[in-house]
DNA sequence: GCAAGGTC
């Protein structure tokens, strides 16, 4: 049996088993076994596991990954590859597992990637079971993990349905094909062309773009709105005194005059004519949903991505049953009395569940979405049992909603706000208050009470006077930013994106800086982010200030407080405009629904996969040649907004073809653009690049710069030449397999670089080899690192290694050693003698200073330690003030040297090491003088 | 360096 993640197959073992199940490591699976019943076959030896969601991504071969010499356009006809997700073999698992199995049981999502996932799971299951002709293949269909509905699920066995996980085959490679090939286009266009993009790619995707569009919708509607005036009556009137049913109700005028002059001809004359029940909290809550959920935490100040999920996981363990869910109507089979009958378990809520089966009890029409029922609590539990905390708000939160659900209306009888008198209003009369609230859902959820209406003693019909009338001017005011939630809202309506991914596409469109991130009003306490997520719905109270007579109020915003507003950035902005000029269609949602709609034809069987696939292909591929034909409609918007590379930056270093300066451009991505020769060089990502002495390449003449990334990282030079074009020397062929690898572009920095007579490169860097053992690579002094002398460790990992790596001995000084900077993983940093003020490996040292102390050096003496033969010895020249022992200067090797031994101290850098997790005890050397704690 | 969909 094979669900869609561990905690399903774990729900469905427990079940199946009746809790008998137990469960070992199967590779990266969780596999829980038992024997019971199956099927009308006896007795069988169960194996339940989750797999991870997808198996398999997809991708280009290789050969497409190059953004220089692959046309975007060809894209669109190129093969695609599924390529295992980078998790932890979970086909090697499942086929192990698979071996001698008589019987396939799919328990994966009742979706169509669940359904996706089943064929990704039957391609590793079935050659190993023991009779694979696929009639021992079975589906279950089941919309909750309950016993009941598992059980259910069992007895009525399936087919995984081909048809539909076709269509997600098909969704994966339009999404992949167009997204990508726009991105490139896109992303080459304007950044070689503007300098202050601030962005390292310009993606386009049909979820994340039509996102942008619905921000940058409001941004247009905002900056166009124009005010204009209104007026409002605002009578205060009193209980009348009885009499005739007054008849000029009816001819109250919408002019303001007149209505006026009427109110105070016949001050008496006048009836309440309708009650409205308009208030949003009059309505108890809708049958909750994953919706109503997951747009929780995306009010989180802190980070869009933060998901629920960490707070669920407790809630899972115990009471309430939270699957995925967009249903918000009830099966038939559900049982509202018995639920609710439940809670008078709970001490504090059996009133409020008496209280509800006193009422109608019935629950609000909602729709099917054919997922699983609503979020309900399928327990009774208190405080004490779930250990308070977040768990048990969440609960709270989920049983209370549920009883309000399927109590009786509140009696909130007029629009808020208002002010405490009553506003009449040309069709009619209303008042702002709460009757009575016995037995309403008010009375549960009181949070959603208002406390500050009462509502008067005035009945339909009654007659009342107006003692009073007064004109209001106001001015209508534009819209705000859409908050959140409001996007969310707008997704979930034209389907972009699904629940789970819906806040990665915002996430997208925030990093890609197309809009940023406006923090709430007031803003909320980050303290306690569940707490603040429940606050901003208005489903727990918040701290309210205390009870002083509040002022007449503006109309209150229903919008959520505690929301952060998405407000488009000029390149949001240029880019959603620069659509709608070329081709609207682009950033409108109808481009996902679109896809959604072709797909749809495949998994209800009414089109080929083929057919639908060449279809779909062809017409975004129509759409993408028009779109580069026209770039420039949107260019036009990009010139006037941006600034052009030549105009960007600041000098800095010079390059090495026309030796004039060359332009550092710090914002993304970072690069020094040299004008006169027209070239861009990409600069590290990370980090901040500054002038390195002047120093020039030897190879080809450019000024290097270097780049640090803080006091606990390596800084290390780089030639802006070489960096981004390595050179080609001592064996070409690394060089030709370097750029095949899966990093795509290779970069190198000088202390990777081998050549022989570079007084930066590595072999002129170089200690010896990594005190490290499990590390293959060397010891690199870090020759700007003073005054805080380091020794780093440079090596990659040995999947990323490019070429063979050949370790440090004296006699192999100028074999090259290459390897892109971003593998160096080894954590090894030595800090060498705190007081020094010159650190330099023997044979090496630069001119002395004036106020350096006068050193005999012997030019022909040994440049390596003869004791152990194999660290070169370090020139250590010490402060006046700082000398240790008595010697201003110190030639010796960090190993041998007793001396020099005691002054080093070992640390870690922040690079992750993967060969922490072997256990090696790297974590135990930090801060310890100990010299080779590997050894 | 690229999409969107699962999940951890």
């Amino acid at each position: 049996m094979v669900a869609e993640k561990p905690s399903i197959a774990e729900a469905i073992a427990r079940a199946l088993s009746h809790g008998r199940a137990t469960p070992r490591p199967g590779g990266s699976l969780k596999v829980w076994e038992f024997s019971a019943p199956f099927l009308n076959k006896g007795t069988a030896q169960y194996k339940v596991a989750g797999v991870f969601g997808h198996i398999y991504g997809t991708d280009f071969p290789p050969q497409y990954n190059s953004w220089d010499n692959v046309n975007p356009s060809d894209l669109f006809s190129a093969p695609i590859l599924k390529i295992e997700e980078d998790k932890k073999h979970v086909t090697a698992s499942l086929q192990r597992e698979a071996h001698g199995t008589d019987y396939l049981v799919l328990w994966l999502d009742c979706d169509r990637e669940g359904e996706n996932i089943c064929f990704e799971v039957i391609q590793n299951v079935e050659p190993f079971m023991r009779h694979s002709n696929g009639q021992q293949i079975y589906r279950a269909h089941f919309s909750s993990v309950t016993p009941t509905d598992i059980a259910r699920a069992m007895s009525n066995l399936g087919q995984p349905n081909p048809n539909e996980a076709a269509a997600v085959d098909v969704r994966q490679e339009l999404d992949l094909k167009v997204g990508v090939a726009f991105t490139r286009f896109q992303t080459r266009y304007f950044q070689n062309k503007y300098g202050n993009l601030d962005s390292a790619v310009i993606s386009y995707g049909p979820c994340q773009t039509p996102t942008l569009g619905f921000c940058v919708e409001r941004h247009d509607q905002i900056q166009c709105f124009t005010p204009e005036p209104f007026w409002t009556l605002v009578p205060t009137i009193q209980p009348g005194t009885g009499g005739p049913r007054g008849a000029t109700k009816q001819a109250i005028v919408t002019a303001v005059d007149q209505a006026i002059k009427k109110v105070r001809q016949a001050p008496n004359d006048w009836i309440l004519t309708r009650w409205k029940n308009i208030l949003p909290s009059s309505f108890p809550p809708k049958q909750m949903t994953e919706t109503i959920l997951d747009s929780i935490p995306s009010l989180n100040p802190v980070y869009p991505t933060t998901t629920i999920t960490p707070d669920r996981a407790p809630v899972h363990a115990g009471f309430p049953e939270l699957p995925r869910t967009e249903s918000s109507s009830y099966p038939a089979t559900f049982n509202i009395r018995e639920t609710v009958e439940m809670f008078n378990g709970n001490p504090g809520w059996r009133g409020y569940a008496q209280q509800v089966l006193a009422g109608p009890m019935r629950a609000k029409e909602g729709l099917d979405a054919g997922d699983h029922p609503p979020i309900t609590p399928t327990q009774c539990a208190t405080e004490s049992q779930l250990g308070g905390g977040v768990a048990w708000r969440v609960y709270e939160f989920v049983a209370l909603h549920f009883l309000a659900t399927v109590a009786q209306d509140a009696e909130v009888q007029a629009p808020l706000p208002l002010p405490r008198d009553a506003c009449v209003s040309a069709e009619g009369a209303g008042w702002a208050g709460l009757g009575g609230q016995e037995g309403r859902f008010t009375s549960i959820l009181h949070w959603m009470q208002r406390r500050d209406e009462v509502l008067p003693d005035f009945r339909q019909g009654q007659h009342v006077t107006v003692t009073s009338v007064e004109l209001r001017e106001g001015r209508t005011s534009p819209p705000d930013y859409l908050t959140e939630s409001e996007l969310i809202t707008l997704m979930e309506k034209h389907g972009i994106g699904t629940d789970a991914s819906i806040p990665m596409h915002i996430n997208n469109i925030i990093t890609r800086n197309y809009v940023r991130v406006q923090p709430p009003d007031p803003p909320c306490r980050p303290s306690n982010i569940i707490i603040n997520k429940l606050i901003a719905h208005r489903y727990i109270r918040a701290d309210l200030p205390p009870d002083p007579p509040s002022p007449p109020q503006p109309p209150a915003r229903l919008a959520l407080n505690g929301s952060r507003q998405l407000v488009p950035t000029e390149l949001g902005v240029v880019l959603a405009h620069g659509y709608h000029r070329i081709d609207s269609d682009l950033v409108l949602p109808a481009v996902r629904s679109e896809i959604e709609k072709q797909i749809s034809l495949i998994a209800t069987g009414r089109a080929g996969k083929e057919a639908v696939l060449a279809h779909s292909l062809s017409c975004f591929k129509a759409k993408f040649d028009y779109f580069a034909q026209c770039i420039g409609l949107m260019d036009t918007l990009f010139e006037s907004t941006f600034t052009t590379l030549a105009q960007s930056g600041k000098p800095l270093s010079r390059c090495g073809k026309c030796h004039r300066y060359m332009n550092l451009i710090s914002t993304r991505p970072a690069r020094l653009f040299c004008p006169t020769c027209d070239e861009s060089y990409n600069m590290p990502g990370e980090g901040t690049i500054k002038l390195y002495k002047e120093i020039r390449c030897p190879l080809d003449g450019f000024e290097l710069v270097v780049c640090s990334r803080g006091s606990d990282q390596k800084a290390y030079p780089l030639c802006p030449l070489c960096y981004n074009h390595p050179p080609a020397f001592a064996g070409d062929d690394h060089l030709e397999r370097a750029d095949q690898g899966p990093a795509g572009q290779m970069h190198l920095n000088c202390t990777q670089c081998g050549h022989p007579t570079c007084p930066q490169a590595c072999a002129q860097t170089m200690l010896g080899p990594c005190i490290n053992d499990q590390c293959t690579g060397c010891l690199i002094l870090d020759t700007s690192s003073g005054p805080h002398w380091r020794i780093a460790s440079t090596t990659s990992r040995p999947q990323d290694r490019k070429a063979p790596l050949v370790l440090f001995r004296k006699a192999l000084l100028t074999d090259v050693l290459f390897w892109a900077a971003d593998c160096n993983v080894c954590p090894v940093m030595i800090h060498v003698a705190p007081g020094a003020h010159r650190v330099a490996l023997a044979g090496t040292r630069p001119k002395k200073e004036k106020d350096e102390p006068q050193i005999e050096e012997d030019p022909e003496g040994p440049k390596y330690c003869e004791k152990c033969g194999e660290y070169r010895l370090l020139d250590v020249t010490f402060h006046r003030d700082a000398v240790p022992g008595g010697r201003p200067f110190v030639r010796g090797c960090i190993q041998c040297d007793p001396e020099l031994h005691d002054q080093c101290q070992y640390s870690e850098s922040r690079a992750r090491h993967e060969m922490d997790e072997e256990g090696d005890g790297t974590e135990n050397y930090q801060g310890r003088k100990i010299f080779n704690p590997y050894a």
